[in-house]
DNA sequence: CTGTTAGCGCTTTCAC
DNA sequence: GTGAAAGCGCTAACAG
């Protein structure tokens, strides 16, 4: 058994409200008896026993971080920035994945549950009805990230992926003089790649591009399936100039498909990604991409719950955006 | 509020014992009542607070993992495994790292003390006398990831990184044919890059090979002092035939380094990392390196460390190393 | 300034 | 089978 405050009373010989007092800085203990207590409580090592003080104080300092898997640079980032931020707020972070295995993310949000966390920040691609049910339901506040804003009596946080996007796009027409553009699109049901897609078209449309059907190409955001979607634009009778895709892990799949094509990137062809995962400095050429500030989204979404956890749901929700911005390297060039 | 057993209880006409006895699976309830029980409890979004439950049962669920940082790779996988195992033995994990700011991981040690996690597990590349010392004093199970054996008396988990050494070496010579093999070692205090370091010069020893000194450098295990040591092995008169990095990071700095002065991989120069992290695979070409099951550390850790908190201090303390295993790819070539 | 006391929500004897 | 009551370690009035 650790040792408890009752044992520090009875070796300072005071009761065990002036320990717990002294503990806790409280101004109206007499410097002599609280030094005393503080020395004792130092000699034993004595550590507080964070769930009493929890129970009474109903104040768990701790927040939930709900993710639908533990894997690749996306998942760290997030944590990172979420945990800097609570950690220096004096909170503790649980991170809960659906560790593929066993029921989703469903399980989890039941089980961390209303009692052990003071709020949680979820990040789940898609939002079930039952997930939505729940979230209603939820008596402790709650982030959502990145989701489309599906639920408006929630905060959330994402990134622009429009605005990133169309950007993209808007400078390899604009900056570069590409005409032929296609584009690599993530899973179909993913907000984030919904958006990438529109602003693709959107770009492409306002600046009077053609958006042909057969430049536009199914992928899944991992590098096997860029691999195959490259494969494709490649072997059509008319290629495109460049390749946008929906993120820097399938554009590494591109790489490999050109190679294996005799093409070099970028003289035959172009490449942008999306994402700037710490990889993307690192290929060769460098990839093109977009620059999404992750462990900001992280940091963000912490500052917000955290500021719930304090002020009560007294203001209305909050919608957070994100801002991206274009790294330029050498994976596509300038059209002459 | 969220609600309580003492509701639970007047809805259903019986004590607040009968409710805890009911949800607790206790046999002796009689099944019309806890059915009756259950059914309310389901109904009003019942969830135990967890903390009140801790308090009476000294029982946590919870384990600590302090990390010095949460960057890269090797922490997300080492948190992966961990995970894994404790979620699935009903345990939550809550990560703690030094955050580059603060004070060191020292101060986390204390912070989450011995009342709020039911065990540690522990990745620190330097231990020092104090953190020694917190060690020692520690009333709960502590599991110490990849120090060397400093502190006999507590469980550890670590990768065989001198067998790895060894076998790149080995390879490199017996099989490639390689004579002149350089060294970029790690930091010189940490425990990983010293025992890699060992495995390559005693592979070099046994089999006859001259270990030059102007052909081991140190780096620091980043990308950029992998970049500049190499640039001082590419100057030298007497250049090496191929150069083992003990990272993969650094050896990403040589693949720069390399094509800064023209020169090609593994035409020119051979190259070897140690770690096989995820990029290794995308580099061009690909990297021969040595297989680091991480997350594998992190299971067997989190292995260890529940059977501890089940059986108690009884056993003797065991000291795992897990073994690595070579990746053989395209960054070297052998020698005609 | 300090002690007494009443809980926080739950589990667990000990009675009935 | 079920209820009453004690108590886990701590905090927060309320008195002195």
């Amino acid at each position: 058994m650790a040792i408890t405050i009752k044992e520090i009373a009875e070796k300072a010989n005071v009761s065990i409200a002036t320990v717990s007092r002294a503990l806790n800085d409280n101004k109206k203990v007499k410097s002599s008896t609280r030094k005393a207590i503080l020395d004792i409580a130092k000699n034993l090592n004595y550590v507080p026993n964070a769930f009493a003080r929890s129970l009474v104080k109903n104040d768990t300092k701790i927040i939930g971080l709900i993710l639908p898997d533990l894997e690749g640079e996306f998942f760290t980032e997030i944590f990172r920035g979420v945990d800097e931020v609570a950690y220096s707020e004096g909170f503790h972070t649980i991170v809960a994945s659906s560790h593929g295995q066993r029921s989703i993310a469903e399980a989890i949000l039941n089980f961390m549950g209303e009692s052990f966390v003071q709020g949680m920040i979820i990040l789940i691609p898609v939002i079930s009805e039952q997930i939505k049910e729940i979230i209603r339901r939820s008596s402790i506040p709650l982030i959502i990230i990145n989701a489309r804003n599906e639920i408006n009596t929630v905060d959330s946080v994402g990134i622009d992926n429009y605005q990133g996007s169309y950007l993209m796009t808007e400078y390899l027409i604009k900056t570069l003089g590409y005409k032929k553009i296609a584009h690599i699109r993530g899973p179909l049901h993913n907000n984030d790649s919904l958006q990438r897609f529109k602003g693709y078209t959107d770009a492409m449309k306002n600046y009077g591009m053609e958006c042909r059907e057969d430049w536009i190409v199914n992928g899944s955001f991992n590098v096997f399936s860029g691999e195959q979607a490259c494969r494709r634009l490649l072997s059509l009778k008319e290629r495109p100039e460049v390749i946008f895709a929906a993120n820097d892990m399938m554009a590494i799949g591109c790489y490999r498909a050109v190679k294996s094509f005799g093409l070099t990137i970028p003289d035959d062809i172009g490449l942008a990604g999306f994402d700037d995962i710490f990889i993307a400095e690192f290929l060769s050429p460098r990839l093109t991409t977009v620059h999404v500030p992750i462990s900001d989204i992280g940091k963000t979404s912490a500052g917000v719950l955290l500021e719930r956890i304090k002020n009560g749901n007294g203001r209305d929700s909050r919608h957070i955006k994100i801002s991206t911005g274009l790294v330029i390297k050498e994976s596509c060039r300038k059209r002459v």
